[in-house]
DNA sequence: GAGTTTGAAACT
DNA sequence: CAGTTTCAAACTC
C-alpha cells in the first residue's frame, strides 16, 4: 500500500503567542513556522502580517533542522483538505484567526488563573517516510519518544520549561537543543525507507487571562495545535471509502469538527513526493491514519474552532451550540489507540463500545476541562452518557466558569437524562465559591457515592458504557488500574478509592508514570497492536466489535488455567488471537490460537515449540505436525510470527550488524524465494544504523507493521495464504529499501527459534537465537536503551526510562 | 454481593 | 531474573 503521511490541511501555527494559520503559501515548506522565519516560510498572508507583532522574539533554530534534513522536494506539503469541503466558516478561519490572534494573545497569556487541561498521554503513530513535525507551546512537560523501526532506534526527547520559563528541548538524536519562549517547533524528516512509531505525551498548562473563561475556552482551540494530525494519503483512496458516505461524513464532521483540538501537533508530511503531489492535486484522496475515529478525522475536525462558528450540527442533525466549545484531545489512550480497524484499505478506529469508551476516557484525561460532551454527541448513548459525565464533571472540576458549564450542559442536554441531577449538583458545586481543590474533593466524594450507588443498582457501570476501575489499594497509580494503564484519569464512574489518578494530582500521576516507564518505556503503549494497513478482510467480527485479525497482544498472555477462553486472558479480552508472544498453556483462544508444535528435532526433543506456520515456507527443514494443522492451530499471523522471529533473532546477534552476517549462517540464505516479505521487510529494516543496535526495532511498530499479513482466523475472517503478502499488501518499507537483499539473510529466525524459555537450560539462551519468546523479546526491546540520550536529558527520569532496566518483563513467563 | 479464581503487575 | 507477593478484574455461587 502506497502510503504517505501528510499533515492537516491547515496548519495552525503558533508562534510567540499568536496563532498563524499556515495556508497554501507554505506548501513547499511544510514547516510549522517559528515566528522569526515566518516571513521566509510563507509568502505572507494577512494572518501572518497581523500576527507578526505577536510573534515570539525568540526564534527557533529551524535552520539547524533544515540543514540537516530539509529537503523540500522530499517533503512537499500537502493540504489534505479539499477547499470545497470546507464550509464558509472554515474557509474564513485564517482571516478570523487574524482577527482573533491579537485578542487571544492578550487574553491568554497574561492571566494568572491557571487551568490545567490535561493533554497527557500518548498518541501512538506509525508513520512512514515523511516529515514529522511538532509544534506546541505552553507545555509544562512534553515528552516525545520516537521509535525508529527501520533503524531500530529509540529516541526520547523531553521538553520542559526551564527556570526562566523557556521551553527547552534537548535531543541528541536530532542534534538539537532548542529554546523558545512560547512555542517550539520541531521537525524531523523521516527517510522514505524508514518507519517510525512516535509516541507523544505531553501536559499542557495554560494560563488564562482575567477575562471570561468562556472567552478563553472559545479561543483555546486556536492555541492548541491539532494533536491528532497525522495524516496519510494514498493514491486512489476515495474519501468516501475512508470516511463513509460523504453525506454522513459531512454531517458528522461538521458536528464534531471543532471539538477535536489538541494540545500539540504531530504532523507527518508525506515523504513520498509523488504521492504528495498527487494528493495535493487531489486532496480528497485522504487516508487518515491516526487514532481517531474516521468520522473525526476529516481535516475539518482539525481546523480550529472559531467564535464565529458557533453552530454545529449534532449527530442527530440538531443545531448545537458550540460557542463554549470543549476541546477533547485526540491523544488517545493506549487501549483506544490500539483499537483501530480498517475500512477499505485504511485503518480506522474501532468504534466498538469499548473503544468509544476508551476514547471518551481519553478525552477526559487529555482535556479535563474540555469535556467530551460534544464528542459524546457522536457516540452511542452509552458513550455519550459516559462522555457527558466525565466531561461535565471534569469541566467543573477544572474551574470552568458557570457560563461554560451551562453552555456545556446545553450541548449535552439531550443525553443528560438521569445524569441531570448530578449535573445540577456539579454545577451548584462549581458555582460555589469553594476553592477548586475543596470543590473537587467534595464533588469527588459525592461522585464516588453516586457512582457506587449506581453501580450497585445497575450491577456494573460497564452497562452504562462506563467501564472503569475499582482500585482499592493501588491508588490508581499503578498499571493495575485500568484507567491509569490506559493513560486516562479516573472519572466519575470509577469506583476506586484513594484515587490519585486525577487531574489534581497531576504531578503524582506523572511521577507514577515516569516510574513505571522507567521500568518499561512502553508500558503505556497499546497492548494490542495491529497493522495500520489492516484490510477489512482482516477484520474479525463478533457481535458489535471488530478486531483486526492481525491484531495481537503486544506482550502476549500467560494463561495457565483459563486456556485463553476467559477474560482473564488479555488476548481473549482484547479479542485477538494468541501468538508466539504468548506463554499460555492449552491455548484455546477462539480468536486465534497459539501454535504449539512439538519439535522433535535433535537437540530439542521434548521441547514444546511454538511454531509459526508460515515458517513452513521459510524453513522446510522444520517439521510441523499435520495434526497441528488439522487441528486448526496454525492460526497465527505469519507476520506476527515473523515478528516474533525477528525479535527472537535480534539480541543474540551480539550487536553485529545484521547486514554483515553472512548468509551462510542462515539456512534460508541463498533462497530468497523462501524469504517472506515480512522477513525482507524486517531484515531490510535492520539496516545498520550508526550507533543503534540493529535489533532495536520497536516491537510495537514491528508488530504493527508486520501484522499486515492476513493471519488465518477463526470466526469467519478471511484467510489468506500464509506468508504471502500480495503486492499491494507489501508495506512500502518493503519496497523502498536501500539495503541489499542479501543483508536480509543475516539471520533466520526459524532456525534457532526453538523452545520456550521455561524449557531452556538457563544460560543457554544466547547459544541459539530465539529461544526467547517474543513476549520476552518485547520486553527486551522495550528495555532497549534509547538513543544515547544525546540530550542532556534534563529529565533524569526520562533518561532512565529508556536506558531501561526493565529486564523483569518476562518474569511472569515463568509462572 | 461475597468469596474465589486468575493472571498481570509489582516486588524481592 | 526467577520466584513471590500484591492487586484488581473476572468469575462463581
Amino acid at each position: 500500500m502506497t502510503q504517505c503521511f501528510t499533515h492537516l490541511a491547515r496548519e495552525k501555527i503558533e508562534a510567540g503567542g499568536s496563532v498563524v494559520y499556515g495556508e497554501s503559501e507554505s506548501r513547499l515548506k511544510p514547516i510549522i513556522v517559528p515566528c522569526s522565519q515566518k516571513e521566509v516560510q510563507s509568502s505572507g498572508s494577512d494572518v501572518n502580517e497581523q500576527t507578526e507583532s505577536q510573534l515570539s522574539p525568540m526564534p527557533i533554530p529551524f535552520s539547524q533542522w533544515e540543514d540537516q534534513w530539509h529537503s523540500s522536494a522530499g517533503c512537499v506539503d500537502e493540504y489534505l483538505i479539499d477547499p470545497e469541503e470546507l464550509d464558509d466558516s472554515l474557509n474564513s478561519l485564517p482571516a478570523q484567526a487574524a482577527r482573533d490572534g491579537p485578542h487571544l494573545s492578550q487574553s491568554c497569556f497574561t492571566g494568572t488563573q491557571e487551568i490545567i487541561p490535561k493533554l497527557e498521554d500518548a498518541n501512538h503513530v506509525v508513520a512512514e517516510a515523511g516529515m514529522l513535525k511538532f509544534s506546541w507551546q505552553y507545555e509544562k512537560k512534553f515528552s516525545y519518544s520516537l521509535l525508529n523501526v527501520a533503524e531500530s532506534a529509540v529516541d526520547t526527547m523531553s521538553f520542559e520549561r526551564d527556570a526562566n520559563g523557556f521551553l527547552e528541548l534537548n535531543s541528541s538524536k536530532f542534534n538539537c537543543h532548542m529554546k523558545a519562549s512560547n512555542s517550539l517547533n520541531l521537525q524531523s524528516r523521516v527517510p522514505q525507507d524508514k518507519q517510525y512509531m512516535a509516541q507523544v505525551s505531553q501536559n499542557v498548562m495554560l494560563q488564562t487571562s482575567d477575562g471570561p473563561l468562556n472567552e478563553w475556552d472559545r479561543n483555546y482551540p486556536q492555541y492548541l495545535e491539532s494533536f491528532d494530525s497525522v495524516e496519510a494519503c494514498e493514491h486512489g483512496a476515495e474519501r468516501s471509502k475512508i470516511l463513509g458516505p460523504a453525506e454522513d461524513v459531512d454531517r458528522d464532521q461538521r458536528a464534531i469538527r471543532r471539538h477535536l483540538q489538541f494540545g500539540a501537533t504531530m504532523v507527518w508530511n508525506g515523504g513520498a513526493t509523488t504521492s504528495s503531489i498527487d494528493n495535493q492535486s487531489n486532496p480528497t484522496k485522504v487516508v487518515v491514519n491516526s487514532m481517531l475515529p474516521a468520522r473525526f478525522r476529516n481535516l475539518k475536525d482539525l481546523v480550529p474552532s472559531s467564535q464565529n462558528e458557533s453552530i454545529g450540527i449534532s449527530s442527530r442533525g440538531k443545531p448545537v451550540s458550540y460557542h463554549n466549545t470543549v476541546t477533547p484531545t485526540s491523544s488517545c489512550p493506549s487501549e483506544f489507540v490500539g483499537s483501530t480497524r480498517n475500512v477499505g484499505d485504511l485503518p480506522v478506529p474501532d468504534f466498538t463500545p469499548s473503544s468509544l469508551s476508551s476514547m471518551a476516557r481519553s478525552v477526559s484525561m487529555h482535556s479535563n476541562m474540555f469535556a467530551s460532551k460534544n464528542l459524546a454527541g457522536y457516540m452511542s448513548s452509552q458513550e455519550k452518557h459516559l462522555a457527558t459525565n466525565e466531561g461535565q464533571n471534569l469541566a467543573n472540576y477544572s474551574n470552568i466558569n458557570s457560563v461554560t458549564t451551562i453552555a456545556a450542559k446545553t450541548n449535552v442536554h439531550t443525553h443528560m437524562d438521569d445524569d441531570e441531577e448530578e449535573t445540577h449538583a456539579v454545577e451548584a458545586a462549581t458555582s460555589a465559591s469553594l476553592p477548586v481543590a475543596d470543590r473537587f474533593e467534595e464533588l469527588n466524594k459525592e461522585s464516588s457515592q453516586r457512582k457506587r450507588e449506581k453501580k450497585r443498582v445497575t450491577g456494573t457501570s460497564e452497562s452504562e458504557g462506563c467501564k472503569r476501575c475499582n482500585c482499592k489499594r493501588s491508588k490508581c497509580l499503578k498499571l493495575y488500574c485500568e484507567c491509569f494503564a490506559a493513560g486516562v484519569y479516573c472519572v466519575d464512574c470509577c469506583a476506586c478509592t484513594e484515587c490519585f489518578n486525577k487531574p489534581e494530582y497531576e504531578e503524582t500521576v506523572l511521577d507514577a508514570r515516569h516510574q513505571i516507564q522507567s521500568r518499561n518505556p512502553l508500558a503505556f503503549a497499546p497492548k494490542i497492536v495491529k497493522s495500520v494497513t489492516d484490510s477489512p478482510a482482516n477484520l474479525v467480527e463478533e457481535g458489535n466489535q471488530t478486531t483486526p485479525s492481525s491484531a495481537r497482544h503486544k506482550r502476549g498472555c500467560n494463561c495457565k488455567k483459563s486456556k485463553c477462553l476467559k477474560k482473564y486472558c488479555e488476548c481473549f479480552q482484547a479479542r485477538v488471537g494468541c501468538s508466539d508472544g504468548c506463554r499460555c498453556e492449552g491455548c484455546n483462544n477462539p480468536f486465534g490460537q497459539k501454535t504449539a508444535i512439538l519439535l522433535h528435532n535433535a537437540g530439542f526433543t521434548g521441547a514444546e515449540r511454538w511454531e509459526n506456520p508460515c515458517h513452513q515456507k521459510l524453513d522446510t527443514k522444520e517439521t510441523v505436525t499435520a495434526d497441528s494443522i488439522k487441528a486448526g492451530r496454525m492460526q497465527c499471523s505469519p507476520n506476527w510470527k515473523e515478528l516474533a522471529n525477528i525479535i527472537h533473532g535480534t539480541p543474540p546477534v551480539s550487536h553485529q550488524h545484521l547486514g554483515s552476517v553472512t548468509s551462510s549462517s542462515n539456512p534460508d540464505a541463498g533462497n530468497s524465494s523462501n524469504v517472506s516479505p515480512i522477513d525482507l521487510h524486517c531484515r531490510r529494516s535492520y539496516q545498520p544504523s550508526v550507533g543503534y543496535p540493529p535489533w532495536s526495532c520497536s516491537p510495537l511498530s514491528l508488530a504493527t507493521e508486520l501484522s499486515e499479513g492476513m493471519p488465518p482466523q477463526e470466526l469467519g475472517c478471511h484467510i489468506p495464504p500464509y506468508g504471502i503478502l500480495k503486492d499491494g499488501d507489501t508495506p512500502e518499507i518493503l519496497r523502498v529499501t536501500s539495503t541489499p537483499p542479501k543483508a536480509v539473510k543475516a539471520y533466520s529466525p526459524n532456525k534457532k527459534r526453538i523452545s520456550p524459555p521455561q524449557h531452556q537450560p538457563q544460560g543457554s539462551r544466547s547459544s541459539y537465537l530465539p529461544s526467547l519468546r517474543s513476549g520476552r523479546k518485547f520486553k527486551i526491546l522495550q528495555s532497549m536503551p534509547s538513543f544515547p540520550p544525546l540530550t542532556p536529558c534534563s529529565k533524569s527520569k526520562d533518561c532512565s526510562d529508556v536506558t531501561g532496566k526493565d529486564h523483569r518483563g518476562g518474569s511472569t513467563s515463568s509462572q
